[in-house]
DNA sequence: TTTTGGTATGTAATAACATAACATGTTTTG
DNA sequence: CAAAACATGTTATGTTATTACATACCAAAA
């Protein structure tokens, strides 16, 4: 069983990125939801064990999961979801089920190849690419 | 000069949807702006000629724009484009500018072709497919 | 070992984004 | 016209996210 918790571990090990328990905590949480989650909830249950979590405490708790790969932020549901693969880079394709609130992350969003899920069945996409046009680069 | 506005209205009356004053100003100001364009900066213009609107109007308007297909909701900047050929789906890929802002919209997201536009140079995606999954088909 | 610098967290306040719920007005249609 | 459907006005509030500054922690340099 190779938990996301020892995948984090040894990653941040190796890139020496401080996985702290406030961090492996957040990443804990959104691990075990699998589904996507929302700060607040996040916010609401590191509460019951540290009555001084506040907002800026999980975003930045968030903030460095991300960019570590370890967790994908689910832009049109402002809400997070674990990364199974940890440090796979940080471009995938999430397929999200609004039914059961599932999501399959597909690695290696080679645009050629969409890799959909067995079955699924895409109602609405959303693509937004991010970087410099050609009279800014 | 085939003008947006023009478009909105031929659109509008083939299918019979309402173009109201209100929504057609809304329309107008995501139009000029061509950049994306966030619900309280076009509340804040709208504001200017008209005192009572408030965010509902604003929201409203532009849930009637996008469900018309004239205008995207650009997911991870929480902003809105106007969609430069109205009626061609709601499918779009967006390649957005971190530079000047400028949004390039690519019709027909079919998965095979990246239709990146020339010169541009992506620095981080966002691909997230809503719908069904196999379970719950 | 003390200082220093970098990183992480605590804390308060507020900004930014979005919707619920209900009242009122305006078109369309039978 | 009357009724129904649609659009807008209005108040209030819910939800998501950040700014700004204070404090704590930890490791390396002096």
């Amino acid at each position: 069983m190779p938990d996301i918790l020892e995948d984090a571990d040894r990653l941040c090990a190796k890139t020496g990125a401080r996985l702290t328990p406030l961090r492996r905590r957040v990443l804990e949480l959104v691990a075990r939801a699998n589904a996507p989650v929302k700060a607040y909830d996040l916010l609401s249950q590191i509460d019951r064990t540290n009555t001084s979590a506040k907002p800026p405490t999980v975003y930045r708790a968030l903030d460095f999961l991300i960019d570590a790969g370890l967790v994908h932020r689910v832009e049109a549901l402002n809400a997070f979801v674990a990364c199974p693969q940890a440090g796979h880079g940080h471009a995938a394709m999430l397929y999200v089920c609004e039914n059961c609130a599932n999501v399959t992350e597909v690695q290696g969003a080679r645009p050629g190849q969409d890799h959909k899920p067995d079955g699924f069945t895409v109602k609405r996409s959303v693509i937004e690419h991010y970087g410099l046009c050609a009279n800014c680069l």
